[in-house]
DNA sequence: ATTTTCACCGACCGATCGGTCAAGCCCGGC
DNA sequence: GCCGGGCTTGACCGATCGGTCGGTGAAAAT
């Protein structure tokens, strides 16, 4: 039904792939979430997984190519794991769903999340880059788009949708920054508060009707 | 009147240095934003500078301190910049003119701001990494202290203070990931979307009255 | 029984890292 | 003149970087 039958340790799509190479993924994306690309060494990762550092690059080519395996595996599967999990109804909670979806993927797949989204990286191969970047951007198309069916539906206001878009993912994506495991609620919890504050407004009750057009920038309406 | 009146060339707080120093700090911060810590060699910044390695030696003890300089001098001025940039006035108001003072903040001293968020770093020096910390604590809890007065004030509903907060400045910290100077708003008007899409609410119209009290976790209302 | 395959390792390579140092350069005060 | 002190430099250091190489030992294939 879905491809992501293959993931375990915390390591996303990688099928096919021996205990040993997920343990070096599974390692070198906790590494590379902490310490970031440049500042984690083929010693590093070798130490961390107990085995010589030869032996890296005889599952591996090179540096860059833990990276991505690390970071486009992790890329890819984002997309199709929150596609699955959004249901059928109002576009609005398809919104919401979207929400808890990626926060559920990244307190599953915390630290190939944080090394894809926060790593720096030299990439010496354009393609490798473009396609990490293709794949980010039909994320973000696929949240416009529901975005855009919540407008069309009138569930919510005419907005600017990929603003709307980046207000929704900065939420999310700015999570590992401050989120502790072992306190508090759950990104999914988290998620559902984020929703609820965006969608319903932190102003308190009594505004009674939006007047029928407002401009398209920015829908405000000046109090005193 | 405001302790920001050396700031020039994107770098905060620099008071008595001289203009080798403040390039250096400004052609560091650019590269630390960038690259990252680790991705930057002092010989990358003593190219980037025009200078000898052995120059940045001279002005400073070590890479370290550069970051430091950096990084502290950014945050702490962050706090003193958007305090002195709130009106007197209704408390949601404070919030937005806090949002738009710090996209300000961002817009100006943009690089140091990118170094100081997300370049990684060692901190083998414990002080000046719990020194950024507390002034980031006092940026966020200013900022809760305005939420909370905006609750008391009856112009927001009575959320979770922390969340919110934690909402907000994902808002504007996830702004330099996508943020392109060379098109589209400046990053006020961006803060100031942000503002309304939050403070607002995405839903549209009819809603008319929320009820009296609310679950603490998310006030939600289930549609259909 | 022999060959092939494959996971694995220790020693090593040239390049680059952060950092040091002794010496020059430059310019105002005597 | 010339002298002292702050900028500035190139040569250099040990450590560590990413990456290579020859080889080992055990299982699989023949």
């Amino acid at each position: 039904m879905t491809e992501l039958s293959t993931m375990k340790d915390g390591v996303a799509n990688q099928a096919e792939a021996s205990d040993r190479v997920l343990q070096i993924l599974a390692e070198a994306g906790r590494l590379f979430a902490s310490k970031g690309f440049e500042g984690t060494s083929m010693r590093d990762i070798a130490l961390a997984c107990g085995i010589s550092k030869s032996l890296l690059y005889h599952h591996f080519s090179n540096k860059d190519e833990i990276y991505a395996r690390v970071a486009v595996g992790s890329t890819l599967e984002l997309y199709l794991f929150v596609r699955d999990r959004i249901p059928d109804g109002p576009p609005s909670q398809k919104i919401r769903a979207f929400m808890v979806a990626t926060a559920e993927y990244f307190r599953r797949y915390r630290w190939a999340w944080i090394a894809s989204t926060t790593a720096f990286w030299n990439d010496p191969d354009r393609s490798r880059h473009k396609e990490r970047l293709t794949r980010r951007d039909r994320f973000e198309n696929f949240l416009r788009g529901l975005i855009q069916e919540a407008i069309d539906a009138g569930e919510i206001r005419k907005v600017d949708v990929p603003m709307t878009g980046r207000l929704i993912l900065s939420s999310l994506n700015w999570m590992h920054r401050w989120y502790n495991p072992n306190k508090s609620a759950t990104p999914e919890q988290i998620a559902e508060i984020f929703f609820d504050m965006i969608f319903n407004g932190l102003r308190s009750g009594e505004l009674v009707e939006l007047p029928g057009a407002e401009p398209p920038k920015a829908g405000r309406r000046k109090p005193r």
